[in-house]
DNA sequence: GCCACCTGTCAAAGATTCCTGACACATATC
DNA sequence: GATATGTGTCAGGAATCTTTGACAGGTGGC
């Protein structure tokens, strides 16, 4: 059977993936995923990032779909949480940033018919 | 005749294209350069933005290789600079991640033993 | 000369992102 | 209980990016 055509990425996800991987601490915290899963704390050490930079760092990677984070039980009971490089694969050409172009939602229009929490409204 | 390898980019330069693509506007330009080629002036019109927001934005795409702009003079004596979206093409997945982020020059550590171009040296 | 169009740059404001040092909460070991 | 390790979050400042308005040319046509 043949290949799978060419997925054409949405606008807002390959914003979100090139601006996840446009970052040196980010790309190397990737490369240091691809040679063997980790937790944060140890990541943290090997990298030598603070943990609450890690930690978002790793959130975004994780919202763009490129990595995975699992919560585990250690044998002793600690828990830890794991990361794992997701096998992703974008193809970055003109026609692929033009076609995702065309469907960007654009997040500056506050809201409009998006409700928020009822909350914030207070103001 | 087979296809070329796989290129491999260097950090430096992955960082600077997928941080160039990663901003919604910049998407934008490119897709409308894919339409057709066009000056700075008629562009900005077109994507309704500011000539200096635009021009800076220009300016981040060519440094990172993905268009070229060219200083043309028109028929009728104008100077006019009309800019193309320049054929690129990166495969994004983990280990071109990793490996790109194994040669990123990290410009925080002011140097190091790292030969530059030996010309900035002067300080 | 004056107007219309093009080019470019600058400074200052606004918005985001990045980073750090606490803090709170768990479990296991000494 | 005290210590060490793990988790996560928050507030505030530092550093960057984004955006705007004003300015300084250039050419051509009325």
């Amino acid at each position: 059977m043949p290949e799978a055509p060419p997925p054409a990425p949405t606008g807002d996800e390959l914003l979100k993936v090139l601006s996840a991987l446009g970052n040196p601490h980010r790309m190397r915290i990737v490369a240091a995923l691809m040679e063997s899963r980790n937790y944060v704390s140890a990541l943290a050490r090997l990298i030598g990032m603070g943990r609450p930079l890690l930690h978002m760092h790793l959130q975004r990677l994780e919202a763009a779909g490129l990595v995975a984070g699992t919560l585990e039980v250690a044998e002793d009971g600690k828990t830890v949480k794991y990361y794992d490089v997701t096998p992703f694969f974008y193809e970055l050409t003109p026609r692929v940033v033009a076609q995702a172009a065309a469907t960007i939602t654009d997040t500056t229009e506050t809201d409009r018919t998006a409700g928020r929490s009822a909350k914030e409204e207070a103001k």
